[in-house]
DNA sequence: GATTGACATGTCAGCTCTTACATGTCACCT
DNA sequence: AGGTGACATGTAAGAGCTGACATGTCAATC
């Protein structure tokens, strides 16, 4: 039962706004879970006829252009819940920025400050991304969810925290080196 | 050029410590650069066998019990500067914890609270030992480090300030939920 | 009537990564 | 002399993922 977050997510996504198709889902991806997990449609494709083979999917009808709505059955809500309940989440740690963090100190002050001052730059255009979206949210009158908080908002908080963490240690981390320099 | 952040970190490890084995490296993995980025010896060793044959470093000598001791070339060296100064931060976004968070308001409040709980306490467990590992090195007097900033500090502070967010995050998100409740 | 572009689904080569298997050396303890 | 455990290097199957290739439908514009 290893990395099996694309099946969770495409679970997930089917729970959250009921029925869809592929490439639904693959929209969804690259709007609303993009900041959390990122897929594309040749990922999402083959594992939807997977599930559907493991019993966790259903085709509940075929529209136009071939296109297939797939639907999440008794199983794989089972096993979505199942997840979400149990899961360790010892996810392995791999990030690029933190690695460019780890061997900054291998350049000399100046240049290590050039690449804080681009890091800041992306950091601060993603929250702005972020901001917009939260405030997208807010705006709309409640539109879907399962419990009172709207869908995916944990998540976004979260990530609007962890963009702002990131830029303040930028900051301090330009600091600190133009103290040295 | 995508997805060669294991080269790098292996130039990198090989920079600021000097020449080592792939033993030692797969070593510094699982001590140093952990949070940052994972890698085992079975990824190590036929890497630095490709990065050989690509001229990045080079076999120094050949120790006891079939020891090899790898050292970077000017090539390596280049090749980590270029990524350093040039690398896009673009990393595919990838957290399970940030997927767990999207997901958490298709679980009825308590269960909720319950993950929310375990992701607690992991995160205050991985604060611990981030913290312990900071201790350990303000103890000690000045090691090893390229500038005057002590190699690996710039990424540990980043990956303390980030858990001590998530962990913030995860207390906020817990008092909310017990609103409804 | 033709082109454009969004809709819609798939496959495949090749890379990364995980897990497990496999082999052998050397120092130390009993 | 035998056993344990750290040292040390590798291979291989299979999953996960990326980027490119491939195919076709439908609606609207020119």
């Amino acid at each position: 039962m290893r990395g099996m977050s694309l099946r969770i997510a495409l679970l997930g996504l089917l729970t959250a706004y009921g029925s869809a198709s592929g490439y639904d889902l693959t929209k969804k991806f690259e709007r609303s879970v993009a900041h959390v997990w990122q897929a594309g449609h040749s990922q999402i494709y083959p594992e939807l006829a997977k599930m559907t083979a493991d019993g966790l999917v259903t085709v509940e009808a075929e529209g136009a252009r071939g296109r297939k709505i797939y639907s999440i059955t008794p199983e794989g809500r089972a096993e979505l819940r199942a997840w979400l309940v149990g899961h360790d989440p010892t996810g392995p740690a791999r990030s690029e920025v933190a690695l460019q963090a780890f061997l900054l100190p291998l350049l000399d002050p100046g240049e290590a400050l050039d690449v804080l001052e681009r890091l800041k730059a992306y950091m601060e255009q993603k929250q702005a991304e972020l901001e917009a979206l939260w405030a997208a949210k807010h705006a709309s009158p409640v539109p879907e969810g399962t419990s009172g908080v709207k869908f995916g908002n944990l998540a976004l908080d979260l990530g609007i925290r962890q963009t702002r963490t990131t830029l303040e240690w930028a900051n301090d981390a330009m600091a600190q080196l133009e103290r040295q320099a």
